[in-house]
RNA sequence: GGCCCGUUCGUCUAUCGGCUAGGACGCCAGGUUUUCAUCCUGGUAAGAGGGGUUCGAUUCCCCUACGGGCUACCA
């Protein structure tokens, strides 16, 4: 078999969201599984739409996302509005050839055609059935349309769209169809602005960039016999298919769009974009990219080994074109946090304190040293790497403020309790005890046996006072941190506030 | 409206004609933790409906329903 080479060909028209993405990877998992080319072209040709900064953020956030990017050039051919000529002079040649017309009618007037179809519950299109009626090189004479090239009048180039032809695809994915051309319209191939659309670019650059496989997103499935046709036209080869299913909403009601998360909730950008600062991207919600990778990963392909969590060369080696399932998939945040929870705990310290400290700037007033300790006193509880601090900052920094939910739980006993533990904790102050948690606990849990008084009840009260609420580590690990002093000290401050 | 694609537990999925339909997330219960979380064990819950084909259909075919996509001089 041929080398493989698959493209991701995103256009600039703002951040890059987590169906792009999720495009990315399959066609970076296919191309490095196969030893293959994996490159990205920016689609820029519709100039109306191009929003700045895009193209920079869309290469940004693949970088992040760990797809190196095998091919980018130099000399801007990456990006098709530098390609403008080619397209023309392809249109040129289509045109010579008779399967390609000049089209001179306004858009004006086709959006009333529209209309009046619509009216008559019809629906227009440009093909055969129309353009005998309409303003092109198939219905003018030959020195009407010259002197309309001459005048520089405006005018587009559409395809000549074969009428009763049946157009066979085929897709990794989904397998063969076919589709009567008679259905199709008349492409526009060249705008009036002198650039190509989306459809003649596409084939274009797919043919001459060498591409082998072209996955993409299930939203082109419909337009794949026109592309087969444009292929026919020029007498190439087509690459080889493969459309990836959809991600929905997490209710399953639309395509995941840019707006989705502000909506539900949860990011839908690998990384915060300016424009749409109320929820960051998955960076800044604290997302490991291995995470965000794997989930993607499992939104319409399963490994065969039924590997739940994997890494990108696990998933690389498993990844299956073949095996990507045909219907959407509903985007679910929740498991995307218990996939982030289990990357989180198989990081090394190390590794996690570098980007730990990187969102947290809190933790750059802490010494080093405890807060690795701290790290690995929390890691298993973490969902992402926003948690650790919350998760720890009771550790460096005696509690400001109690939660209501866990003052009601305090009783007249608790009181007897605090004052007890303080006994123990303050006057062991300077005899240092080995294991200064476990001593002290077990010495007020002693204290508690002989006076009737619940475990439970003691290691509740404590907990409140150490950390201002219900959920926290060990106890003796907690003092063991901390230390007798500050035991002391937490102890005296909640009884106190009792009163 | 037309065309295209899809439909297995609430969610992500396995099954490539033999199914007592498997796993994971979630949820619920129990255990461990004399405390919280983790963790462990168990439970909950599904092949849209109707016709075929077949000894046998979740798996193949058709129809219907539902969902999604496309229907631009957007990609």
């Amino acid at each position: 078999m041929s080398e493989i080479r698959v493209r991701f060909a995103p256009s600039p028209t703002g951040p890059l969201h987590i169906g792009g993405l999720r495009t990315a990877l399959f066609n970076y998992l296919f191309a490095k599984k196969n030893n293959g080319t994996f490159l990205v072209r920016i689609e820029d040709t519709d100039k109306k739409r191009e929003v700045a900064g895009a193209e920079e953020y869309i290469f940004k956030s693949l970088n992040w996302c760990g797809m190196q990017v095998d091919e980018r050039s130099s000399d801007n051919s990456h990006r098709q509005s530098s390609r403008k000529k080619l397209y023309q002079a392809k249109a040129k040649e289509l045109i010579k050839r008779g399967l390609a017309y000049y089209a001179f009618d306004s858009e004006q007037d086709l959006q009333r055609l529209r209309e009046e179809y619509h009216e008559k519950k019809e629906t227009f299109i440009y093909n055969w059935k129309t353009r005998k009626e309409l303003k092109n090189s198939l219905t003018m004479n030959k020195e009407e349309v010259a002197s309309m090239l001459a005048q520089s009048k405006p005018f587009v180039v559409r395809f000549l769209c074969p009428r009763d032809k049946k157009v066979n695809t085929n897709d990794l994915i989904r397998g063969k169809g076919s589709i009567d051309s008679s259905l199709i319209d008349d492409k526009v191939l060249i705008k009036a602005d002198g650039m190509p659309t989306y459809h003649f670019a596409n084939v274009i650059d797919d043919n001459m960039m060498r591409i082998s496989h072209v996955i993409r997103g299930e939203e082109w499935l419909p337009s794949l016999a026109l592309h087969i046709l444009l292929y026919q036209a020029f007498e190439w080869d087509p690459p080889k298919f493969a459309h990836l299913p959809l991600i929905l909403n997490p209710n399953g009601k639309g395509k995941l769009s840019k707006r989705s998360g502000d909506s539900s909730g949860f990011p839908v950008f690998p990384l915060s974009w300016a424009k749409e600062t109320k929820i960051g991207g998955f960076k800044e919600a604290g997302f490991l990219p291995e995470a965000l990778n794997n989930y993607m990963a499992s939104l319409g392909w399963a490994a065969e080994n039924g590997k739940e969590i994997m890494s990108m060369s696990e998933l690389i080696k498993t990844f299956k074109l073949e095996s990507v399932v045909s219907a959407a998939a509903n985007f679910d945040f929740g498991r995307l946090q218990w996939v982030n929870q289990k990357h989180l705990t198989q990081m090394s310290n190390d590794a996690l304190a570098e980007k730990i400290v990187e969102i947290s700037p809190e933790t750059n007033h802490v010494e080093k040293g405890r807060l690795m300790i701290a790290i690995d006193l929390v890691k298993e509880r973490a969902e992402t790497l926003l948690d650790f601090w919350r998760l720890m900052k009771y550790l460096f920094y005696a509690p400001e403020v109690f939660e209501e939910k866990a003052i009601v739980k305090l009783s007249e006993k608790s009181k007897a309790i605090l004052e007890q533990g303080e006994k123990i904790a303050c006057a062991s102050e300077n005899t240092s005890m080995l294991n200064e948690g476990e001593g002290f606990i077990d010495a007020c849990l002693g204290w508690c046996a002989e006076n009737n008084i619940k475990a439970g009840q003691l290691m509740m009260t404590f907990r409140i006072a150490f950390v201002g609420g219900l959920h926290g580590i060990d106890l003796k690990k907690i003092v063991s941190f901390i230390g007798l002093k500050e035991t002391c000290a937490r102890l005296k401050r909640l009884k106190k506030l009792l009163g």
